[in-house]
RNA sequence: GGCCCGUUCGUCUAUCGGCUAGGACAUCUCCCUUUCACGGAGGAAAGACGGGUUCGAUUCCCGUACGGGCUACCA
């Protein structure tokens, strides 16, 4: 075993925006690094040139922000590896894959891309629909295999374009433990001669992964499900290289799969089924495209860290809801599934209005301004928006319903629902409330029991039931059938306010 | 097609050979609530199939079925 100290590496690529597996990976990397008072290190792959997103790194950097996976080393916080950015590494790949090929480990081939299609037709046959560049293949391409020396010598000088490909050996068996699948083996004749560097001189992720493992000083490599079949490559390239003393443990996580039918969560998905996929608003800068994030949706990062940590893990207990520091402290590699999961957004909504109702109202003060647009702490005073996020908070599943169950505290409601009341209201209604709007305005105090008294009194003087009154007064003040005790609204509305809603709305009912 | 991985309520899962199979989301019923929610009580709901091993299998082994992943000079 080694005894190196723990560093785990999260390597995205820059191709688009983060989704739910994406960050459950950095989550986990993050939580066991912690755990075990290691390193969390980020990494961009980013050597293939032709899927490069402008901004689609610096959105990563703002999901793991936002999520309170802050990595201890990466491209903007530096480190002692630096750089973490594989284009900027660039010239390091080549001469591992030249070891490699001098070592007898690898070959260059020259094959072109035509000749590659041609190859793929050529050998597909029903029984192999999909052709792979293996070692019987390779004995018919043109490659240093294939070539003789002098040939070889020659294309090289003349710069003719040229990829490096693993040789891989006949008739061997790989086998690695994974810490969450156990004992996995693979017969290497089954896997094919991977490209390890590309024309452009840039590395595939094969070789890129082990180079910067290695040099990175990973102890720990976790990385989703789909890497499972590419494994064998990465174990032999640590073994060729000499360094299979230093190689990281490997651990496959389970894949999330879509909520309904089966396979990957895809982007699609969350467009089709209504719900986000992304941690944050992403567009597109090619097609301007915006794709909705569970952020920007209303969720708190410590529900969407909460439910993603128990998409594929749990602590063997009935407790759902975790805190980041608790997952820090609890979290364990053993107890992670190996099966898939299903996303479900129901679930998802719930972790949410769980945590909102646990966070203080302090805690809520920012986000809750910027959804009811007031900035201005002039408009609404913290002590009392803390009072009015207390009222309301346990009626909101997403941050942005606190818009409609306490958007009426701080402006006029939008919308008046006279329909609710019309067809019942009539003249004894219509004296009660300009009645009650005398009493108010004649009394001294203003809060919530008193009021809800003096309107129960006025109410059994006229000889009317509360209960026809309440719908209508809550109508007046809120503008919906919605809301908190209405007697606890109208305290906080302030006797002006109060007294300023039953006026217009009365006039809006006798005269429509 | 080949290789690899997986399989407990509709969904996420507990169970590390003794199970009347537990919890949560969703769903249904009732209570609370003179709005809408929250909340409370309860109901329905699962071990893919076939063989072993064992006194005893959801649990261990094998096979089958089904599902998924990979099969690019993408990660």
């Amino acid at each position: 075993m080694n005894s190196r100290k723990v560093r785990v590496r999260f390597a995205p690529s820059p191709t688009g925006g983060l989704h739910l597996g994406g960050v459950r990976t950095v989550l986990f990397n993050y939580l066991f690094a912690k755990q075990h008072g290691g390193d969390f290190i980020l990494r961009i792959e980013d050597t293939d040139q032709t899927r490069f997103v402008p901004g689609a790194e610096e959105y990563i950097f703002n999901t793991l922000n936002w999520c309170g996976l802050v990595p201890d080393e990466s491209p903007v916080h530096g480190g002692p590896f630096a750089p973490y950015r594989q284009s900027e590494r660039k010239a390091l790949y080549r001469q591992y894959a030249e070891q490699l090929v001098k070592d007898g480990y690898a070959y260059y081939a020259f094959d072109t891309t035509a000749e590659l299609e041609q190859m793929r037709i050529d050998f597909k046959t029903t029984e192999n629909p999909s052709p792979q560049y293996n070692q019987h293949i390779r004995t018919k391409m043109r490659n240093s295999l294939t070539l003789d020396a002098a040939t070889v010598a020659q294309l090289l000088k003349e710069g003719a374009p040229h990829v490096v490909r693993i040789k891989m050996p006949e008739q061997e068996t790989v086998h690695f433990t994974d810490m969450i699948r156990g004992e996995v083996s693979f017969n290497t004749s089954q896997v094919d001669d991977k490209v390890l560097l590309k024309a452009d001189g840039m590395p595939t992720y094969h070789l890129a992964v082990v180079v910067d493992d290695y040099l990175m000083q990973v102890s720990h490599a976790f990385r989703g499900e789909e890497w499972l079949p590419s494994a064998p490559v990465h174990l032999l390239l640590w073994k060729y290289l000499g360094w299979e003393a230093e190689m990281p443990q490997w651990a496959h996580l389970p894949l999330i799969l879509k909520p309904e039918g089966n396979g990957k969560l895809s982007k699609r998905d969350g467009d089709r089924l209504g719900f986000p996929v992304f941690a944050m608003d992403w567009i597109d800068p090619k097609t301007n495209e915006l794709t909705i994030g569970f952020k920007q949706r209303g969720f708190l990062p410590e529900a969407f860290v909460n439910l993603l940590a128990m998409l594929g893990w749990n602590d063997g207990t009935d407790q759902e809801i975790f805190s980041l520091k608790e997952l820090v402290q609890k979290f364990s590699m053993d107890r992670v599934h190996k099966a898939g999961a299903k996303f479900d957004y129901e679930k998802a909504k719930w972790f949410n209005h769980e945590w909102i109702k646990r966070t203080p109202a302090r805690q809520l003060l920012k986000p809750v301004r910027q959804i009811l647009g007031i900035y201005d702490p002039g408009t609404s005073s913290d002590p009392v928006l803390e009072k009015i996020i207390d009222l309301v908070k346990d009626r909101c599943t997403l941050l942005t319903d606190f818009a409609q169950q306490a958007g009426f505290f701080v402006a006029l409601p939008e919308e008046v629902d006279t329909g609710a009341v019309k067809p019942k209201w009539d003249v004894k209604k219509n004296l009660f409330f300009t009645e009650l709007l005398r009493t108010y305005q004649l009394s001294n105090t203003w809060e919530a029991a008193s009021l809800e008294a003096g309107f129960k009194e006025l109410a059994a003087a006229n000889q009317l039931k509360p209960g026809e009154l309440m719908l209508p007064l809550r109508i007046m003040l809120v503008g919906g059938k919605y809301g908190p005790g209405i007697f606890d609204i109208a305290a906080i509305l302030g006797k002006e306010e109060t007294l300023k809603r039953i006026e217009l709305t009365l006039s809006l009912l006798e005269h429509p």
